[in-house]
DNA sequence: CCAAAAGTGTTGTGTATACACCCATGT
DNA sequence: ACATGGGTGTATACACAACACTTTTGG
């Protein structure tokens, strides 16, 4: 058995990152502190790692206690560990990068904790580097998004194609052709028509379709090329 | 001022996986573990974060120590923090993603730290959770590879077209047509014509090409579409 | 009947692939 | 001269972008 140095030793976080999307904008899931430090500014929820816990169950646990939520998509984006990161003690953050259904959290949960969901584009100031982890996270989105089909995260069991549509425009802020959009979804083989439509509409209804989860899985290691370009590492 | 609660402290650690290319084969810099625990067999390279540095700065001093080199390509891969992934004592770590040009390696350096350069389909088992990290790292290897000019990171100043071929020929373990790969190479605009030509050559000499460093830099966020499947996140 | 949104078709352009052929070099 | 590897050209298929047209629905 060997001792490590303790003076060595700092503390590590979780921070995540929550993203949804109501339909026409992109949202965050943010919290307003109630307790100190920085007490009244907004942050991204978090907390300290447990020591008996890995980091995705941590990650997991933090994105349950505000949502409700289990199975969700999260994936680790980074480490931030400046060492005047967070000026109470020397802090290493662990960043996670979750996609939730809104209306599947608990918004009962949400307003305990003191969370909104906020238009990304109208977001606050957050304290500490969290302005800087959301910058990191958009640009991983669209980074993901043009290859990976993640955007079914963000959309309930069943949607129409020009939901989808206006996700990846949100996503990209571009517009996109219609029906050069919709020939690409229907041939990625991953939708399957659900028979009903969309009762919502005013005008003609779009058909539901839902996701083909085996599908989903086979082709999400895979190369989709969708937006034909976006940025970042 | 707020006071954490200390008994949430733990250890961070650095590993870097350091690769390099010697014109056949993909190759790991490893270390043959001289001091506990584990010692004697085989790791990557690494050591605790110390308390003045970031983690940038941090995998940076590693690489050094190691190798000698200062401007390399690195990036932060992932963080490993399974609650038991070291025996010795709850560590979370921090991997590192290095590519470098072995020829630029300081020898006696790597010597006095009992590592060596191994090809990388022949390397040993690894201590902790080490082998994983290896294999995160090939997954991103061939993911960015394929979307981002990364290759020349591991090549010398100069090279030729048949070199790199090579090159993606080991990342990707698969044969890629000579024709086709010139000319998509040579319509990135990213080489430079050097006027020489590789005088080891036995038969036709190749031209010798340089990096555009301006375009490379302009070019590197865009998405490159050069290999048309990888795998992975 | 008309406006607004959904769905389907066509066509041109560019990019990737699969080939064939010529050139330079050392033995 | 010939074997080996480097360099250039071309035809085909396929994917993508830019368009026009038809259908459904509520008012």
């Amino acid at each position: 058995m060997v001792k490590y140095p303790a003076a060595l030793k700092v503390f590590v976080a979780i921070d995540c990152i929550i993203f949804g999307f109501d339909g026409r904008d992109l949202k965050l899931l943010l919290v307003k502190r109630n307790l100190e430090p920085q007490k009244g500014n907004w942050s991204l929820m978090g907390g300290f790692l447990y020591p008996d816990e890995d980091l995705d169950q941590g990650a997991g646990r933090i994105v349950k206690e505000l949502t409700g939520l289990t199975n969700i998509y999260c994936e680790q984006l980074t480490v931030k560990g400046d060492k005047n990161r967070d000026p109470g003690a020397r802090t290493v953050s662990v960043v996670y990068f979750a996609l939730i259904k809104i209306e599947e959290s608990d918004e009962e949960l949400v307003r305990s904790h003191n969370a909104s969901w906020i238009v990304l584009e109208r977001r606050p100031d957050l304290i500490f580097d969290h302005n800087q982890m959301v910058l990191d996270a958009i640009d991983h989105l669209r980074y993901k998004a043009a290859l990976h089909p993640i955007g079914f995260e963000l959309l309930s069991e069943t949607f129409t194609i020009p939901q989808l549509q206006k996700l990846y425009e949100a996503i990209y802020d571009v517009p996109i052709d219609r029906r050069n959009f919709s020939r690409k979804l229907l041939s990625t083989s991953l939708l399957i028509d659900t028979g009903m439509k969309n009762i919502h509409s005013t005008t003609k209804k779009a058909t539901l379709y839902r996701l083909d989860k085996v599908r989903y899985n086979e082709k999400f290691h895979a190369f989709w090329n969708f937006m034909a370009d976006s940025s970042k590492s």
